[in-house]
DNA sequence: CATCACGGTATCCTTTTCGACACTAGGGGT
DNA sequence: ACCCCTAGTGTCGAAAAGGATACCGTGATG
């Protein structure tokens, strides 16, 4: 469901940017991976599906349940479910998903830094 | 023409994250930025229409203008015309988008240390 | 006269993405 | 008997993104 992007890697050497992008492009994976890398409480930063619900009104069920499972499948999240009535699944970082901690403080510091105070200056 | 995303800021305080992947998403502008950043000949830094398509044969002129157009919209890069025959235009990043650099090197350490390797890790 | 280089546009069409909404299971509470 | 809770799934349809292809002007070159 992610985009597609270029499958044959006709970037050079810029395709690992790509590569990384791709990963975290999909609308809600990025809020995802912050809220796990910096939200999650408890000791190992487990999260929830309906705490995810919570933290981001706005994304459907299907929408927050598709970009869980792709962040699944690229081995950045773990998903426990545990065999209780009512259910519970936890959501967790992988050391893979850790390891993009990196991006996504550059990502959230220059958006602290140049894009938050207002929108304006593209309003067209 | 760029994903439309959440126009509301919905999500907090992931936000500032998902506001700088608005700018970067669409397929080709982490490339596009990339090349600026770090391939740019000369010493300000400028690459000509020709020299992307250079780099990236596969895309299409069409993409290729929608991309910078998008990037200079957003206000990341600057586009210089001169009324020559044949025509010359020059882009290069403005100050905003020379801020960018973090990001576009953590997301190329990343994809090298992470993804470029070989992509059978998730071959389904 | 024809062709090339350059930096695009214009059209058309297919694929992908995303949102709305309805529906599910199964135990516990009232 | 009925509703609530959690964590989903199914289906439909609209909108957006992106690819293919053809076309443009103009001055220099062959």
């Amino acid at each position: 469901m992610a985009r597609t992007r270029h499958r044959s890697l006709d970037c050079s050497p810029g395709c690992a940017v790509e590569a990384t992008l791709q990963l975290i492009d999909g609308k809600w994976k990025g809020v995802i991976l912050y809220h796990l890398l910096a939200e999650a409480p408890g000791p190992d930063g487990a999260l929830r599906f309906n705490a995810f619900r919570r933290r981001m009104p706005n994304v459907t069920q299907r929408m927050l349940t598709n970009q869980l499972r792709e962040l699944e499948a690229d081995g950045l999240v773990h998903r426990t479910v545990y065999a209780e009535v009512p259910p519970r699944v936890e959501y967790r970082l992988t050391a893979r998903g850790r390891s993009l901690e990196p991006v996504i403080r550059a990502l959230k510091a220059w958006g602290d830094a140049h894009a938050m105070p207002d929108e304006a200056t593209r309003a067209a």
